[in-house]
DNA sequence: CTGAAAGCGCTTACAG
DNA sequence: CTGAAAGCGCTTACAG
């Protein structure tokens, strides 16, 4: 096996300099056609593939962008990182893709890991890090998007949307129709090493909007461990009957829990949604095609990571001097969509 | 703001040469303890953190292993992901991920981009690939592994299983529980741009199974476009029952349209199994929910990213004198995995 | 246990 | 339109 080819071996079969193979490949309109074919000749006649680690070094420009996700076995931020990979492939930037299993130290660690890489941009979920990793993030000296989520102090800038307000408005709306004991279901508070910040926010939108309604906040099931599930939802339903015979509405953290809840009615016999009405967040396809359907909360998670790729991108191609405007943070809101598990017919879905 | 800080500037100020902070780094155990502590006190300063991109051209290792699925948004090979991910993680090496969505040509164009990268290994889905990948492939000189099948000439190594065997198993089993009119459902056959060529394995093995016991074979339903979903379990349940009101048995590519179709039966008053029993592939954790619970096929998704990233580190830990045994062929195996939708009892399941 | 020299394979910044 | 020189920030291979 002969040893791989460089930019000089194809510069030598080409009767040209190194900066010549150079200048074909990145801008090849400024290079003579009849020297750019010799080059392209002796470019397939080696098979030469070029060096993206030599030409970082020597650019100081890694063509990384790196995103940091909970986790890749949600299809949510699986969808996320596709919009953003996919906005950013078009640009001859690549994904860098960890995740962290929703750990803060895993975050940390990830992240001095990733900036190893020289990202040109990092892209985390959600608002909360360690204050180890803000000071990593500061003197990168990259822009960083936090997405998912609207913090309040934002690291650099922000898309996402307001979990806060999610809780709140799916509880209000369950309220409005008429539920009284409406019942949360979510992960353990304090799992070591595991801490869903955004669903404790859309937790903490229920708890408000119920005592705006003078309305008790006692049906909080908070089981399991780790990231919620189909089996997590029909758990969880079991402990919540266990306690309590006179729920009269669910609110899942998510829809995998509120499908599982779901199932785990039909299997008691318990009607749905005249026996109990329940709704989820995520808008995951399963919830469409259950019956009852699943009333939830859509998120344009594609567009996320979409607004997330299209605002690296602006923010890269600003010379040092426009980067006036900091911490933008971008709202990009959030959908009910009601459907037959909280008593809306067929018909209207 | 700073330039970053380099190794340049962490041997100033801790008094050693470049050298002595590189040996920090790699290998701290040879360094006499009372540098090492000026070293750490120094880069602790400076908020020094090393540069991969120089260290890898330097050493002319990249720490980076490729890996190429056809989606992410298939928990099943996000799962294998997380299993690669991990197992290399442990081992120092970062996880290059790319998808193609069925396309051999996206393949080849991510080969490229990623082989520019110089990565230590590569991992594909599947044993089809362009000439073009396959001539990257051999001249990177690097690890191959192919997963999710078994190729008849593997390009390096291979660890999946048989899909043909998949298709042959299920059907055979369907057959045996007596069942005659036994359909398939399945994507287009040549969407352009879009090809599942492993689930075109498993309908050959549907194919087979039903040859083999003179059965017909003409309850094929190949509808929609792209991956499947439960949206095309519905639909094409739909398609299949406007030809066809006589058969007894549906077999579905992937669970997403096994569900998709117990779910449509459902709404249309059709019972699973007594009407019609109901198969899938890559057993969901929805499926094990929903009711009827739906007979599936079991991979070991995790399994397959672990045991191709201990492969991985295996071969990088060789010599290249031992690399004698070339082609590693391993087969995982799947599991049948029989519940209610195919007629056995809950308390079976 | 530590360091000086050379070099990894490109691109930047000039020069012509 | 093309090229010679220098350098990106590390590590290898020696030397001491």
């Amino acid at each position: 096996m002969p040893p791989k080819p460089t930019m000089r071996d194809v510069a030598r079969i080409a009767g040209v300099s190194t900066m010549t193979v150079s200048r074909v490949l990145a801008q090849p309109a400024i290079v003579a056609e009849a020297t750019r074919d010799r080059v392209h000749e002796a470019i397939a006649k080696l098979g030469y593939v070029p060096d993206m680690i030599a030409s970082s070094l020597s650019s100081q420009k890694s063509g990384f962008i790196a995103a940091i996700v909970p986790t890749l076995n949600n299809i949510n931020f699986a969808q996320t990182a596709e919009g953003l990979s996919d906005t950013l492939k078009m640009a001859g930037f690549q994904l860098l893709i960890g995740y962290t299993n929703y750990q803060l130290d895993e975050e940390e660690s990830l992240v001095k890991t990733m900036l190893a890489r020289r990202p040109e941009g990092i892209v985390l979920t959600g608002g909360h890090h360690t204050k180890a990793t803000q000071q990593l993030l500061l003197a990168a000296d990259i822009p960083v998007i936090e997405i998912w989520d609207l913090p309040k102090q934002p690291i650099g800038h922000a898309i996402g949307f307001s979990n806060l307000d999610v809780g709140m408005a799916m509880t209000s709306r369950l309220i409005e129709r008429g539920h009284r004991r409406i019942a949360f279901l979510g992960p353990p508070e304090s799992e070591p090493g595991f801490r869903d910040f955004r669903g404790d926010e859309r937790l903490e939108g229920y708890h408000r909007a119920l005592k705006q309604a003078d309305l008790p906040t006692d049906l909080v099931i908070r089981h399991g461990s780790g990231p919620v599930s189909f089996t997590h939802g029909a758990e969880s339903l079991t402990a919540l009957l266990e306690h309590r015979k006179d729920v009269d509405a669910v609110f899942a953290v998510s829809d995998l829990s509120a499908v599982g809840a779901v199932m785990e009615c039909q299997r008691r016999g318990i009607k749905v949604p005249d026996d109990v009405a329940i709704a989820g967040f995520g808008d995951f396809e399963i919830g469409s095609h259950i019956i009852p359907s699943l009333t939830t909360v859509h998120i344009d998670c594609i567009g996320i990571g979409e607004r997330a790729g299209q605002l690296l991108l602006d923010l890269l191609s600003r010379t040092s001097i426009e980067s006036a405007d900091e911490h933008q943070v971008i709202d990009l809101g959030f959908e009910l969509v009601e459907r037959e598990s909280t008593g809306m017919s067929a018909q209207q879905t």
